[in-house]
DNA sequence: TTGAAAGCGCTAACAT
DNA sequence: ATGTTAGCGCTTTCAA
């Protein structure tokens, strides 16, 4: 591999030099530079990075951590980091944690060797919540660097983050059901030990009693957000007699437990459903149920937090800002269905 | 950020003796190691990735480069490719190209100056066919680098590469479908320019042909891979007086493309689907058609591709290695039907 | 406009 | 068992 030092002989010059030609900083003659630039050229010469980064004593990477990738949840993001950081011409390094707080740890390590300049964080737990989550957060808080945390914001957070707003949207769902002609709704609830679970709890139930959209308490099903549970609290809900005008499910997984559910029993219609989820749009489609996508643009979520790491570098005293994606809300059919 | 020139000092010994102590290589009293690690604990020392780079002139990471991160096809490659580094203790720079051939080439050029240790790729088109390619392909070649392609195979390409088995797989769907009691048969084809075009097809026409299933020309449909295009293609087909006993179509988009029609033409018996896909088996299945599903485990792709990298590292002479990954074939309900 | 030299944080002979 | 020293490839004063 060639180094400054062969293109500073080959070109005649010193490697002090060849660096200023190479950054464009500090004076060099048109004519050493030309030279510089053919002898380049000509050996495919490219500086290491660990050579810059280590005299820069600063990388141009940053770090990307995430509970899971093959998850489109996370993939989607993912896609939308590498699009700004590619813009901004910084590098990725990744981290596939798998729900597992030992692997988080040493990301986080390795990030902190890497010298990166920053962190992209989607945490796998609340770590507010648990001891060894304060001491993750502890041991980032120390590393004094940006960090950005996505799908999560918790008590004392120190850092930006870019979360859903779960809260105002999941107000609006229920509206926006009312709208539709629906009177009475259910609801698959997630895990009320999140804050993500509570939210979007709460906001459907307090905008469907500020319009007037009957949400009674045995209509909330309290699940867990997987598909194994939401699947079993859908069957209960699908086997009754009655059923309510419209059914607001809470994450993918619930809704890919209910749509299991609902192939089971046959029941299909009657029910509006609003679903939550970031994908498969055009397949449930094809249900033939009446069916309120409320889904989730995960890739702005990337972008923006790249976005919001970018500026954080730029202005590391900027107060801390937290950022809120809504929900997009598309009613199909929806408006067709009278009581 | 405390370097091991303070550590050295904290203990009372030279920065030698740290090294050692820190890699475990040669001798090191017990006391002094002891009092080493008291230090680097207490004022968390992390070594700089760079300065060992440098010094040892080789790093740890390896370079991911896909056409698209958000395409759940390479995200389940990709957590494949994490979990695999993950227990190499390797680290991964990703590089999303969006099929540009420009992103494309700057991340090799990125991957270059990060000097990694090796590069996993899923190429955005083929090489061996446009003079871009061909002058990628070059640049590859002059890194002499351990490299790991996936999911394609070009003429003359001198690396190990993970790919489907296409024309096996395609083969063996097709007796699948006999035995099952399917008769005749269509096809959505994909691109007859692309050689897992030529591939699937001609695997399911041999395969169809070996074991008598009927496949006539007319009942072959050639798109090209898209959604768009396919459920064009299915709406003929659907459309028509009669209906095949089963069909095979080559991809996930272009499952698609047929579930989108089957919902417009609502004309769902009939029809056994040889799907293609590595996703979506849990909604399809709702379709109340007969679907049997071909998927491919990606996840296991991406493994595997880390895994040959690997066996590269510690074997660079050993010949090229190509790694065959079958589909998986799951004849859901199938088996009812009769002619 | 260019070069010499020191230094970034670490490793690896070589001495002792 | 430990220290000294040179060096990895680059940047950046400081001189010239």
């Amino acid at each position: 591999m060639i180094t400054i030092k062969d293109v500073a002989e080959l070109a005649g010059v010193s490697k002090a030099t060849v660096s200023r030609a190479l950054n464009n900083s500090g004076y060099v003659s048109p004519e050493t530079k030309k030279k510089i630039d053919e002898i380049i050229e000509k050996y495919h010469y490219l500086p290491s990075a660990s050579a810059v980064n280590l005299s820069k004593q600063e990388t141009t990477t940053i770090g990307v951590v995430v509970p899971e990738i093959g998850n489109l949840f996370y993939a989607d993001i993912v896609q939308g980091i590498t699009r700004k950081a590619d813009e901004l011409d910084l590098s990725l390094v990744l981290f596939d944690t798998g729900n597992n707080m030992e692997r988080e740890e040493k990301a986080i390590r390795v990030l902190q060797q890497q010298r990166v300049k920053g962190i992209i964080l989607g945490p796998s737990i609340d770590y507010a919540e648990s001891k060894r989550g304060k001491k993750l957060l502890k041991q980032l808080t120390d590393m004094h660097l940006p960090i950005v945390i996505i799908d999560r914001d918790f008590e004392q957070m120190p850092w930006d983050a870019v979360i859903y707003e779960n809260y105002q949207s999941s107000y609006r769902a229920a509206q926006e059901l009312y709208r539709a002609g629906n009177r009475t709704a259910a609801m698959i609830a997630g895990d009320m030990n999140l804050k993500i679970g509570r939210d979007r709890l709460d906001g459907f139930r307090k905008g469907a009693q500020d319009c007037g959209l009957e949400l009674k308490e045995e209509d909330i099903f309290y699940g867990n957000f997987s598909m194994e549970d939401s699947y079993q609290l859908a069957k209960k809900l699908l086997t009754r007699e009655e059923l309510p005008d419209a059914l607001y499910t809470c994450n993918n997984a619930t809704t890919l437990g209910f749509l299991k559910a609902a192939k089971e029993v046959k029941r299909k219609a009657g029910v509006d459903i609003a679903l939550i989820g970031n994908d498969r749009i055009d397949i449930v489609d094809i249900l033939g149920m009446n069916i309120s996508w409320i889904y989730r643009d995960t890739y702005n979520m990337g972008y923006t937090a790249m976005q919001l790491l970018q500026e954080r570098f730029e202005h590391p005293d900027k107060p801390r800002s937290l950022c809120m994606i809504p929900y997009q809300v598309e009613l199909n059919g929806s408006e067709k269905k009278k009581k």
